[in-house]
DNA sequence: GATGCCGTTGCGTGTATCGCAATGGGCGTT
DNA sequence: AACGCCCATTGCGATACACGCAACGGCATC
């Protein structure tokens, strides 16, 4: 909409994928050096990209900042930290908490396991959206319209033998987890590894956060792991309990 | 520069503190709403502020994304990491990694004490740039003239009764740091709490990064603390070792 | 010492962006 | 239930602003 903005904001993926010289930038952008030059100029002031002392740019400092301010104002987070602390002292595993924005899942906080086995997943990295038990358990809750129309314009790219492997059956899937109001991933992101999931509500009713429980089956099994449902189902709850009072519709603070 | 990048990245700052409205953000921004709204809308479809349900806006997704693509192609701290992991499970205090950029100097990776008492540190927030052990062995490997700059900027909080004062305390502490090839910080940012650190250098002797172990006085004294300084100079240099061998110039996948 | 490359600057032109004023929709009020 | 208010949204015309060009300068290479 706005075109010198768009194109500035172009610039932050393809700084993402590693430094780059003027040169490069404005080739990619498909504008004249001098142009990319401006933009350049204005993002570094603003602390987002930032010049490396071989003149190349890199992502700037800023972006940690915001990042780690845009997190901490996430009320849902805050709240559900303990619980999760806590979860994961009684079981052991890894813990997860993910909410669902603008067509994507996202990890906002993670407990590491205390086994050795350690899981790949980043807090703030999108989620495998079409496997994932946190993922069924925010999508679950969309609005029928909305979830079909999520459903066709995934990709459902085959991770394991197990994967969802079309649009079809991830929305029986969808339509099952809604049902019994929890998830599971046996082994559909990788090979060894289990997930239980469970859904927090607010007030309303509605879904705000997942949660989910994950461990790769050398430590144990999935009907061990199922076994611990319903820990899992409690905490949400009770996140959700403390959700819904602290915060009956707005933020106190502001 | 760029007049309406430059307006639209001052909308980032603005939504950290909190969700805004669009008559807010155009009030705050001096524009017209519509203008405003345009600009919001190009943030939106670069995925950096997202639309809550209640039609106010806040920072968005891709913001973590980015930040964490960022903090990943920082090749120091790949290499780094199983270093501070090891430190860690030696000593059990908290280990700090951090880098300088732009007059700031921030934490790049983090491993927590096992302790039960946790420091009020983040990952991406600026450091307490004049008494933190990381920062004074960050800057005082400056060129002269930035380092007398730099401090000269500096304003000088007095967190607690040790904080570095002013410019010229700050200065002759950098010169003593840059002397000995390490540094401390004896409660001079929270009261209770030492600090050791030690400098990461590259193949041309630069200093690249810092790394500091951190521990209340309720669990170590100052004095058991710093006889932990050869241990964290060993791995430091270890760090540095392993960073000037793989990268001798650039990174090799790319 | 000469040549090429890359980042940088000043400037005129054209267009993308700005603010205005009017529309529409959602919500609380009387 | 109807009214009125507030806020987001749209179309439009004027102009400030961002664009690309071309020339400069520093740096490294041959």
């Amino acid at each position: 909409m706005s075109q010198s903005v768009d194109r500035a904001l172009s610039i932050l993926p393809l700084l993402a994928e590693g430094p780059a010289d003027l040169g490069r930038v404005a080739d990619r952008l498909g504008v004249h050096k001098s142009t990319a030059l401006r933009l350049l100029r204005t993002l570094h002031e603003h602390g987002l990209v930032y010049r490396q002392p071989d003149q190349r740019y890199r992502l700037g400092a800023r972006l940690f900042a915001l990042a780690q301010e845009a997190v901490e104002n996430l009320d849902v987070r805050e709240i559900a930290h303990p619980h999760l602390v806590r979860l994961n002292e009684e079981c052991g595993h890894t813990v997860h908490l993910a909410v669902y924005e603008e067509d994507e899942v996202l990890y906002i906080d993670k407990v590491e396991s205390r086994y050795p086995v350690r899981m790949y997943s980043r807090i703030g990295r999108p989620v495998a959206i079409t496997v994932a038990a946190v993922a069924k358990l925010l999508l679950a809750d969309l609005p029928e319209d909305r979830r079909r129309a999520l459903a066709e314009r995934l990709d459902y790219p085959m991770y394991t033998a197990r994967s969802t492997p079309d649009a079809a059956t991830f929305l029986e899937e969808l339509a099952r987890v809604r049902e019994q109001g929890w998830a599971t991933d046996l082994g559909g992101h990788e090979e060894s590894i289990n997930c239980v999931g469970a859904p927090i509500r607010g007030a309303d009713g509605r879904v705000v956060a997942a949660m989910s429980l994950s461990a790769p089956n050398v430590v144990v099994t999935a009907d061990e792991l199922l076994a611990l449902l319903p820990l899992v189902r409690r905490t949400a709850d009770a996140i959700g309990r403390e959700y819904s009072g602290t915060t009956p519709a707005d933020t106190p603070h502001d």
